[in-house]
DNA sequence: GATGAATGAGAATTCATTCAT
DNA sequence: CATGAATGAATTCTCATTCAT
């Protein structure tokens, strides 16, 4: 009765699993290094399962790549939910978007998706920018959208959104990355707060009303 | 005498030759992918002979990348001179000192120098620290130093100049990397214009004088 | 009744389509190159109805194998029929079997057979012993018969009839082979016919009458 | 100062081991059974010293092969030699020339290449070319001309040498092989002698003088 | 000090074969 | 009986590293 569906599930279950897997060794090991038996071995399957589901190990990681992509891209965009409606006072929406925003950057995925992805641009440059549109241009786009609908109501000066969000998001990540050291320092949230007020202070005096 | 010179100098000139070669293997192949072999050709020496040089891959591979940290790190403190003596026009010195640090940062050098950092990341932690103290925290600290300056002498709003230099580099490097796409997409020059334009004008906005 | 009937059959029918699938496969990829996979695809059928059918990937070679070998020496042994009534011109007799003989030998199912048994001569020789006493030793030993009788009719000459059944396969197949390159080379219509006319020509002149 | 020579013949020398090592395992196990590092222990190297000097199974196969077909061809060619003054006895020179061609066919490493060629004439055609070039071709054209100086001098009936070489070779091989069962039998002495003899008297009779 | 040759360890990938359905 | 999924065992090949010259 459920056995097919349970038979199916477990197929899916098992490559999400593998997939789950590989995105954390890759993380721990870096593209080359990991090797697919240890892959095999964080997701509990025997190595061919693997080659039986991703075909290669660059089929694998590319996968396992635009998978966790997705998901941060989902949790970026939803970052943005403060700013749809922003209220009497958007430095409050923005702050808040910033907070959100800077919490998602420093969580493990979206630091071991940005290392990977770096680290293969040499090696596999379209999985860059699949990557990239995926997240970065997504949520830019994301945002440049919000903030064309504030310059609209009033709430910001009226300028190219694009380079707005541009700006807005390099204000929070660039602080972030420097302070962090590209992630290999822990960043107290003291220090994130102030990432997020910074970032925030500037962009408004730059591109807030009047 | 000048035969033991001469030999000094040619095993020097041999590092040199050796870490050069390295440097371009693995930013062409990655750490992983470049194998020993194909630098020592590079670099037109014996294998064993690399190996007499630096004890190892890693050995070659951090001297490599500290090297070339050196080289970006002088060419992006000496982007800032522009700074130095701004004259009347903050604006043009900032927009010039933006440009230099643009053609620094697209220049292949430190592109596959940030692609090699980042790479590592999750093995040699550490050499993220040494490299990115050498590029990154030096042009940061250089910077905010330039930016007291103009604080102190009236052209620019007195803020944090160390949040300040954050945020005029994270104004340049965040969009160029968002429309690089991380380097691999071409940016044509009106866009790196555009790009310097747009920041030194918020940069501004947020933190000229009055 | 009929359904089970049917069932055999089907199951029968299945049998052979896996033999044939197989000896196709093994033909083209030699016995380790050929993956149970390509045959079970090419059978269309799934792998494990194959091991169902046929224990091993051995056994499987072993039943294609004689199924071939059973097949081919069917086609040579007909090959012989113009010497069982010679008439009065036994030289025309001899041209229309080495004919025929050539046409079955340059076949492509006798090639392949050829080549699949002597590859495995070192892993499986009881197979060679198989294949070879089906094929060659009964073709010999019917024509050895034919040739018996021919002598005794006095058509030919008197001599050991399995020594001359062995001369006249033999200046059929050493030419054809040494031409055609093993079956690498393709071999005109005209020269097979050269091949038959010289080789029924010596072998006249060596055994027959007078 | 012996050092370069023993250096030099050293490396000579283990090429050399390999390649008959090679050999040996190939014959014994077939192309695709045969493992490189079997290869390895039986040459007494480590197994990247077989890719060192052979770049590929392949390669080292080819090679294996050609080095066997060149010293077969040398074995069978010398065994025309008594071809070369047969004196006032044809008989006794042809008759000599089969027994040494027959010696050299069933010995095990003409037995072997035939096996390992024909084995691969699906996967590697050309090889089979250049192997049957070394070796039958260059032993069919050799016995020709002998055979068209046996011709102008009257010992042989007039006809076209290429063919009557082919013929006399077929005569040999062919017998030889069906009795052998493709080389998997042991064939006696005394059989390997009527086979020379009968073919030697077959081949006289249709192509001696008069 | 420089080099050609050799090696030990390891990794991706493939495949015959077996479960569970 | 037929099949999709899973696996254990092997095998080719690569590479950092070390000798011997």
């Amino acid at each position: 009765m459920t056995s097919t569906t349970t038979a199916a599930r477990g197929r899916i279950d098992k490559r999400q699993a593998i997939l789950e897997a590989a995105f954390d060794v890759f993380a721990r090991r870096g593209y080359a290094q990991a090797c697919v038996k240890e892959i095999a071995e964080a997701a509990k399957v025997a190595k061919p399962t693997v080659y039986n589901h991703l075909n290669d190990k660059e089929t694998l990681f590319r996968q396992a790549l635009e998978r966790a992509a997705d998901a941060v891209a989902a949790d970026a965009v939803a970052a943005l939910d403060p700013l749809r409606a922003p209220g009497d006072d958007p430095r409050a929406a923005f702050l808040d978007t910033a907070r959100r925003l800077l919490a998602v950057f420093t969580a493990d995925r979206a630091r071991s998706l940005r290392w990977l992805t770096y680290a293969q641009v040499g090696v596999f440059p379209d999985l860059v920018e699949t990557v990239t549109s995926r997240t970065q241009t997504r949520l830019a786009e994301s945002l440049a959208d919000r903030l064309a609908r504030l310059a609209l109501s009033g709430h910001l000066h009226r300028t190219d959104p694009t380079t707005a969000a541009e700006h807005f998001l390099a204000l929070l990540t660039g602080p972030l990355e420097h302070r962090s050291a590209l992630g290999t320092r822990e960043v107290t949230p003291a220090e994130v707060e102030a990432v997020a007020e910074a970032g925030v202070k500037v962009f408004l005096r730059a591109y807030g009303a009047r």
